[in-house]
DNA sequence: GTCTATAATTTGATAGAC
DNA sequence: GTCTATCAAATTATAGAC
């Protein structure tokens, strides 16, 4: 069994990387869950602060996944980004939070917008540093870029085949 | 002197392109515009309906802004497209309004999610017929993906080099 | 075309009992 | 930790006067 906390977050990424930040309400999580939105705010006082919970729960998940394997080429790097972005894709069939959540990032509070920015600068920091190179940090612009991209026209299009085509040149 | 329809399209798709179809309400509009929310509805009956308005007007001036050119090469395909983006994202420093609204696709009406669809759609046919030869549509999917996912980069970032990073290298 | 007024609903959030 | 109850505000939308 899950603990609450953590299951109002499966529901709460659901929902955002479906529809937006503003694509759920507490209501809609404590139906879900079961129990009253009032239960909900006693284990996250607000919306923002929850939204930034799940931020952090799904940027901890991600780099933990994309760890540096020993001896990996510039290749595998990039396999990797792709890899664990399209096996979420296949295995929920929805997109990165942080795509959806960057799109609207100008409606977002602070505390959420801080996530946004945190998240796809590690990222882009983390691909320049084992790219290398003197392009390191475009290469690592266009891997991200391309990534994203490709997962908004697969949900929109709901085709994997549209991230598959979209990133397979990447190298 | 602008139409009040046009006045009220112009405030909508900044909005949206700023922080999505939930970033606005007919009120905001209106105030705004000077007016009341309820002139608001005489000229867009619902809210789904003004934004698949500002939608379709987006996507018309867009393909007019792409329209083929005599003599075009691959390349000139491709440079038409990142320059219209980069164009929009330079005057209004926000991202393409189909970006945002296709990553929170999943709770928008069906009304709004035809036209996401629709100019998506549009996007890749039109890029893979003037792109021709046998992996047209692939890179096709890889062109818009990037540009999409660089504007997404570069909102974030605040930073159109990130956009442009992201961008230079298609062909 | 614009206004006032308001309906009907939803939302984020809180107080306080159990 | 969860509940009932409720608040205050916002939102989409409509009716009807001018």
């Amino acid at each position: 069994m899950k603990d609450i906390a953590e299951r109002l977050m499966d529901l709460a990424e659901a929902h955002i990387r479906n529809a937006g930040y503003g694509g759920f309400s507490f209501r809609d999580l404590a139906a879900e869950a079961g129990i009253k939105s009032a239960s909900v705010h006693h284990h996250f006082p607000t919306k923002a602060t929850m939204a930034a919970a799940v931020a952090r729960r799904y940027a901890d998940r991600f780099f933990a996944a994309v760890a540096p394997r020993n001896g990996e080429s510039v290749e595998d790097v990039i396999t990797a980004y792709r890899s664990v972005f399209k096996a979420s894709l296949n295995r929920t069939g929805k997109v990165c939070l942080f795509g959806v959540l960057g799109a609207e990032v100008g409606g977002l509070s602070p505390e959420v917008a801080h996530e946004i920015l945190s998240f796809l600068r590690r990222c882009i920091d983390d691909l320049s540093r084992r790219i290398g190179g003197p392009d390191a940090e475009a290469r690592a612009f266009q891997v991200m870029a391309t990534l994203h991209g490709g997962m908004m026209l697969a949900g929109v299009f709901q085709d994997v085949a549209a991230f598959d085509q979209a990133a397979a040149p990447l190298t």
